[in-house]
RNA sequence: GACCCGUUCGUCUAACGGUUAGGACUCCAGAUUUUCAUUCUGGCAAUAGGGGUUCGAUUCCCCUACGGGUUGCCA
């Protein structure tokens, strides 16, 4: 039997880390077993459903690089993949309950019939779970049809997993208590229930549970703060999923290689931007430059900055440097144009050291005299004013930066000087001694 | 309330019933870089509590506490 996942989100809200980690579990698994992954949208809430919602998830999805064999915009055999263009199944498998006497119609909707007793569900990651359905009043009889007409989400859920063939449930834990229902409408059917497996959920950094407008929550809020998809990825990855080893930088493909639901873990995981940050930056430096300067350009761009000419040159430079795309423009802009800010605290740290104004201005002038302008003659000469002054090269190579870049950090130094060149860097200092 | 799942450094996690309980993020300290960052080295920091079983328990069992989930004509 072939190894078939699916995804099924419903478009009510932005996609979010929770249902982006599913949706990851399921097609890693699918992956890695050669298997199909399949997207289907669960749009039976008409009131709330929107078509903002499915472009976001589908847009969501293809950011991260999951990419699915059957659904929107790819076909299948299995089809319709949108619920709401199921009603036909519905009808159909519902006319089989009704003959096998399995549901009785309750003020116009229609409860399926629980069979009265114990339910053991063998979860990949949970183990063995019991639920006593003996105990009616925990687990009265449930509406699947109401009086409308439409079905609810236990019997369309289960209707589509068994016509799409689906083998594996990879889902969120909040449908642990879900799936006894799942597995008697199996049986009454008088199919073969997927395996089961669901994963913990997703908190906050405070514990709470995470949802819409929590921080990190919206996987569209990623790319806007300069995180790239195979770093978030790797970061919803090791949410709930150990590799059993030391190694934690990984590509979607070793992912595939490495997954497997035996080492997901059984408790709820915290969102924690700091290591998301940290995977960022390194899934950056593995960027060549070119890319790097690429995938950096729309948000210099959107600051208001020029990436004509020396761009990508100028990006190169601060790859090692930053976390997240997004602190480029800032970490760049002093080179792509005069017009930028001076951070107060380096300033006021260059203002500390009361030597300082008259070493710039000296070497302001010495840079006017140097002979050939380069990168590693410039920064010589700072060592050489210093000494001249009978100061140590160190104590002039951080004023140099505060005046040339206005910033406490930044590209090396010698990189500084050779982008400006020297009239921009004489004009800097100049202006900064004053 | 009832039912279910869970609990190892602040966070993510590793550890055939036998380890000085390991790694990573954060933080701190050194080294390197004639500068910031990177990098490297070192440091701080954990088995929720109480009972068992066992020669021996982070690991197995029970109780308590805490956290999460489910209890809809939502999905």
């Amino acid at each position: 039997m072939s190894v078939r996942t699916r995804f099924a989100p419903s478009p009510t809200g932005y996609l979010h880390v929770g249902g982006a980690r599913t949706a990851l579990f399921n097609y890693l698994f699918a992956r890695k077993h050669g298997g199909s992954f399949v997207l289907r949208v669960e749009d039976t809430d008409q009131a709330r459903n929107t078509e903002e919602a499915r472009e976001a998830i589908f847009s969501g999805m293809n950011w991260l690089g999951l990419d699915w064999d059957e659904g929107e915009g790819m076909g299948g055999d299995f089809g319709p993949y949108n619920q709401s263009e199921r009603k036909a199944n519905y009808d159909r498998w519902f006319e089989v309950l009704r003959e096998k006497d399995r549901v009785y119609e309750d003020d116009g909707a229609w409860r399926f019939r629980f069979e009265r007793k114990p339910v053991t569900m063998n979860d990949l990651v949970c183990g063995e779970v019991t639920i006593d359905y003996r105990d009616e009043s925990n687990t009265p009889d449930m509406v699947i049809r109401r009086s409308d007409g439409s079905y609810v989400f236990h019997f369309v859920n289960v209707v589509d997993d068994l016509d799409m063939k689906i083998s594996h449930v990879i889902r969120g834990e909040d449908h642990l208590m879900n799936t006894p229902k799942h597995l008697q409408l199996f049986e009454a059917l008088g199919a073969p229930a997927p395996q089961y497996a669901h994963i913990p959920l997703i908190l906050n950094p405070n514990g709470s549970k995470m949802s819409k407008r929590d921080e990190g929550a919206a996987v569209g809020d990623y790319p806007r703060q300069g995180f790239i998809a195979p770093a978030v990825v790797n970061f919803i990855a090791l949410l709930g999923w150990s590799p059993k080893s030391d190694d934690e930088i990984f590509t979607m493909d070793e992912l595939i290689e490495r997954f497997s639901l035996e080492a997901v873990n059984r408790a709820p995981g915290r969102f924690d931007p700091e290591k998301c940050a940290w995977l960022n930056q390194q899934h950056l430096l593995k960027l060549s430059p070119e890319a790097f300067a690429a995938a950096a350009r729309p948000y210099v761009e959107a600051a208001g900055l020029p990436v004509d000419g020396a761009y990508p040159e100028v990006a190169a430079k601060v790859q090692e440097k930053v976390r997240l795309l997004g602190e480029v423009p800032e970490a760049i802009g002093f080179l792509l144009s005069d017009n930028f800010e001076f951070d107060p605290a380096a300033v006021e740290k260059v203002h500390g050291n009361p030597a300082a104004k008259d070493l710039l201005a000296a070497l302001a002038d010495d840079f006017e005299k140097l002979g050939d302008w380069s990168a590693d003659a410039a920064k010589h000469q700072i060592g050489d004013t210093a000494k001249g002054a009978g100061a140590k090269p160190g104590q002039l190579m951080f004023p140099t930066r505060v005046a040339l870049s206005g910033k406490a950090g930044g590209p090396d130094l010698g990189d500084i000087l050779g982008l400006l060149g020297r009239d921009r860097c004489v004009a800097r200092l100049r202006a900064f001694a004053k």
